[in-house]
DNA sequence: ACATATTATATCATTCCTGATATGTCGTCA
DNA sequence: TGACGACATATCAGGAATGATATAATATGT
């Protein structure tokens, strides 16, 4: 699978895929784009749950609303990292953070 | 604390340190400080239970030994993101990954 | 329907990470 | 001692991620 058709996966329908979309993948390279995935939906639930919008949010994390949008997306333009400090802004510890993973 | 004294300190010696080294840090960069340094020592373990080389792991990751030295020390140049990647790439599992944090 | 709030998408300049390279340090072994 | 292997440190060009901004789409309420 080329890069650029996975960027496309990526960044629009494969969240709702089933286990095909990996195919091919290279299974170090699905275990980071798995965990992308949850890390986005755990900042999308975690940022609800705590009744933030995603602007409250970027003012926390020193960031802006788009960047937040694509967060919790899972956009190959975003990083692991980002997320990570994305939940920490919210407060989530270490612990909930591996519960996550 | 500024930023040139803490990459310093991440640097250097605060591997070593107690929690004095925290002090004046926001609560969520100290999270993701110390989670580098976790995920840092998970990496050098899991490389020496491998018995692979820093270069070894290089290859593997399509990176330098320079920056995997620099991983295992949870250099400030080093994202969550490479760590993460390296961890993948030594066979480890998002569970093991979980573990770990 | 209209206004407002929230989220999604597009584009872009700047910053920072990355891999590469060179070189230094340290240990080991002949 | 010298040669060698493994790891540490410095520098840097190139590229990817970031925050900002603008704007579009979608909700939500009146």
């Amino acid at each position: 699978m080329n890069t650029a058709k996975r960027k496309r996966l990526e960044s629009a329908g494969w969240r709702f895929g089933n286990a095909a979309d990996f195919l091919g993948m290279p299974p170090e390279e699905e275990a980071y784009v798995k965990l992308k995935l949850r890390l986005a939906d755990a900042l999308e639930a975690k940022r609800k749950a705590e009744h933030l919008t995603q602007k409250a949010l970027a003012t926390r994390l020193k960031s802006s609303q788009s960047r937040v949008a694509f967060m919790e997306k899972g956009d190959p333009s975003v990083t692991v990292d980002l997320l990570v400090r994305g939940l920490f802004a919210l407060g989530v510890s270490r612990k909930e953070l591996a519960k996550a993973i």
